[in-house]
DNA sequence: AACTATTTATAAGA
DNA sequence: TTCTTATAAATAGTT
């Protein structure tokens, strides 16, 4: 939309590409803030241009509400990571909990304040890895068993639209089962264990 | 840009609305991702439906890298809205944060170390209540999963004997089934569906 | 910062 | 949802 096509690359000129910034930044806030007004949504722009400069525009609510709804949403990733990282950086726990005690079984008198604040963090810290690891593995468990439940419900699905179509091979007639289930072909009926 | 011209404002029919959601949003997506590449810049686009459906995409660099250069710049008002955000929504310990508020305010030696340490203890209570209730409604959900589970095997296994008796009762000789399921009546062929 | 020839986005319709 | 197409809007290069 201009004088010629251009490609989607690299503007290499550093002149056209501060232009072409500033015009494609103000256009990209406006349809944000457009796109906010007709479909009354919230829409929240964060720019940093090369050099690092922040351009920032939220419409429809403030960006810290919109980020927050984005940070709720992603969570567990990025706690994780976080506390991964820190996992790095301190020490294994079976080692801290070796200084603990060994530490515990100094004379008080001969164990400093600082050590002992040094320790408080690092035991939070194994703490707060510990705490994360078990949401992490709570929050798989609850993943896996979803996905195993669906696929259950497929299979079960599909086992009750075969029964259907073998029954239907008994044909009309001879509707005499030997089982129980004698309410004809409308298998469903036996499905609604749970909802 | 369109068949006519739009005024900005709520498109009040509801189909008419999800539809320009839909196209805009991509426009806007796509917008923010040629501006990336053109200008060599981050966007991060953060889009919340009217439903509080959550969209995002973020060109030139990780969208949590995007928000922390936002959130460094604004570290101040962020902060200072957090701690009225969550004065408000969590009722329960809004007392508790008031105390800490007004205790931080008062001159330092005016406050106790004492007062610090009950302090201390209360909120460390706060968060083992609020700790203990995330795990505890995790297990619940752990726990229904399982059953769930073990209900539609149940009725899985149900089915796929049913099936065995229909199949019988066609009896050895009429195998020649409509259906594309050939392989005779061995049906558990169709069930690892998982392990 | 304005101007305008073009390209691009998209509203309406199917 | 996807496609088509007439038209509005954005913008590249120019002044």
């Amino acid at each position: 939309m201009g004088r010629r096509k251009v490609e989607i690359k690299r503007i290499e000129k550093k002149s056209s590409r501060q232009v072409t910034f500033s015009k494609r930044r103000n256009g990209l806030i406006e349809k944000a803030r457009q796109l906010s007004i007709l479909c009354e949504s919230s829409i929240a722009v964060l720019v940093v241009s090369g050099s690092g400069k922040l351009y920032n525009s939220s419409s429809g609510d403030n960006m810290s509400k919109i980020i927050d709804r984005y940070e709720i949403q992603h969570a567990d990733e990025q706690k994780v990571l976080d506390l991964e990282e820190k996992a790095r950086n301190y020490l294994p726990h079976e080692k801290l909990l070796e200084i603990v005690q060994s530490k515990l079984e100094e004379p008080v008198d001969n164990v400093s304040v600082d050590s002992l604040m040094s320790m408080e963090e690092q035991l939070e810290t194994a703490l707060s890895v510990t705490r994360a690891k078990k949401t992490e593995l709570m929050m798989e468990d609850l993943k896996s068993l979803q996905e195993k439940e669906k696929l259950l419900r497929e299979e079960n699905q599909f086992l009750a639209s075969q029964m259907g179509q073998k029954t239907f091979l008994v044909t009309e007639g001879e509707r005499g089962m030997s089982s129980e289930n004698s309410s004809g072909n409308k298998i469903p009926e036996t499905l609604p264990l749970l909802k």
